[in-house]
DNA sequence: TTGTATGCGTTATCAA
DNA sequence: TTGATAACGCATACAA
């Protein structure tokens, strides 16, 4: 490997001299600084991470914890934290499993983003208190090292079922997520609300697991209960298209026997005949508001609370009964 | 920051006997260690990987190169490659973008596995030439330090014509690639080659770069052009859903008018009405042979050429004419 | 303006 | 079995 030393002894001169020039600064001449530059473009010379970051104890590298790489979801989202964070000198690095977890408190990365429910909270309060930090997309979590920001779950679980409701729906099933899942509960709570305010509803709620296979079984279980038209409010589209699929293999129709709605939009929702409802966000502004808020807790800056507002959109698997 | 310096001062001993304590060596005695061993988790002990990358001139870290993060495509090719890496010792990071590949030369990564166009071969070229250990997925490098896993680009572009000539077809679009893509390339040789052993076969080809809109644009054309049913390979499935975008909002019927294929059996193509044929392939089998084949690169272990094999998915946008 | 010297936290060599 | 000490490559305070 090609060091700093090796210029330094190519150009007859220092090592800080060497250090000096290739980091432009003044306390070097212009004419040595643009020979040493010379000789290392020369000897293709490349600065070594490991060293410059026990020096400077940065890395200039942020971290995106997801559950899994499943990114027909992330996408967006990763691009809007790419472009702020690369914006202002920072790479980002996308990281999925335990095992990643090590990154942080090794300092490997300067910060973390994390989008991920098997990252537990107590992990995550923990690494904050040694004074690493973190932004939270999933939870709330109190810590001056750390920021959240998170949908407005509630919004969106009320325009869904305000949606229901205004088409004339007064039997709503609700498929939830996992129990400890924070979106979920946050758009149950809200769910409940708004049925609260718009009595006499009947509201059937059904268990699920945020995947297609749970939206697949709380389709069974509609179908075989099945006496009138019925609306389903999916608390994630992963499970509305789980719904969809059982729905199309039976007798029943969306948009006709079952009126179904999701939360996410994810991009397969359109592709569905009929269209998928659902509630609507953007990811990319997620990712970049997430990405602005770690970069101020890492500059020490004041920082304040994001919220990501949410839409609602239309579809025929929704009709007025 | 609290480092081996400080255990050593709780412990009693020197840093040396520390060092050796943590990394399980057998030359302290198993009193001393557990004792070290107590008081490092008691602080809160976490080596610093700047430190020891320093040293042992590895991170254990391997990079996947992207060109998006638009994972429909990419979930499970990364979850393959995850695998066998954690199984390992190793990290996977996803990078994306040109900023980031500072991380190879810098030795932030111990090697990377590439699938992005924007990721130029001379720079991979350099990259290797300077001891650096590359896989690629997208091109054909012939270098020491590099091997490519390729996907049977020509076997798949056959199946997908033949099947098409099969039932009956006899007026075959094409809608291509960028001009300079590995895989697009390819496939189009395979094509020709196809339909000159199955004269008299009238042969359009348009050019595409391998996204929605230029799979909308060539069913614009198409549909323009429009005499009598005719059979179309897109391909890529991204570029066949943009055709089943446009062709959707049109009179025409893909399957009737329009029969379509594509090529990389995306998620969403079993969504469309009707299912787009298309052309699959084990993407977490490939991210696996990608993995294991640079692993054995960097253990300078022999490695030899790894292919993946495909299949045909016949759909109902194709019909028999 | 340039050079000398020190330290970042770890591993590893060599003595003790 | 343990300890002192020298690297690893770079940044920087201080001296020249």
């Amino acid at each position: 490997m090609i060091s700093i030393k090796d210029i330094a002894k190519k150009a007859g001169v220092s090592i800080s001299t060497v250090s000096y020039a290739l980091n432009r600064s003044s306390k070097v001449t212009e004419e040595t600084a643009s020979r040493i530059l010379a000789i290392a473009k020369e000897l293709n010379y490349v600065p070594n991470a490991a060293a410059r970051n026990l020096k400077r104890r940065e890395t200039k590298i942020i971290g995106a914890f997801l559950t899994d790489y499943n990114g027909v979801f992330y996408g967006d989202l990763l691009q809007g934290m790419k472009e702020v964070l690369n914006k202002n000198g920072y790479d980002l690095i996308v990281c999925s499993g335990k095992q990643s977890h090590r990154l942080l408190p090794e300092k490997m990365i300067d910060g973390a983003i994390v989008l991920d429910a098997l990252f537990s909270s107590e992990e995550l309060l923990l690494h904050a208190d040694r004074g690493h930090k973190l932004v939270v997309l999933d939870r709330e979590l109190i810590h001056p090292n750390i920021n959240q920001v998170l949908l407005d779950n509630k919004a969106g679980a009320g325009l869904a079922v305000e949606y229901l409701i205004e088409q004339g729906h007064r039997k709503i099933y609700i498929v939830t997520g996992p129990p400890d899942s924070f979106d979920s509960n946050q758009r149950l709570q809200a769910v409940k609300q708004t049925i609260d305010r718009n009595q006499p509803i009947e509201c059937i709620s059904i268990q699920g697991k945020f995947d297609k296979l749970s939206g697949e079984q709380a389709a069974h279980q509609i179908m075989q209960d099945y006496t009138e038209p019925v609306a389903v409010f999916c608390l994630n589209d992963e499970m509305s298209i789980g719904m969809y699929n059982a729905v199309q293999k039976s007798d029943f129709r969306i948009g006709e026997h079952i009126h179904l709605i999701g939360f996410d939009n994810m991009e397969l929702t359109q592709y569905t005949q009929p269209r998928l409802a659902t509630i609507d966000y953007s990811k990319h502004k997620w990712g970049s508001i997430a990405s602005e808020q770690l970069l101020k807790l890492i500059a020490c800056e004041e920082v304040d609370q994001e919220r990501i507002y949410v839409t609602l959109i239309q579809g025929d698997s929704v009709h007025p009964v």
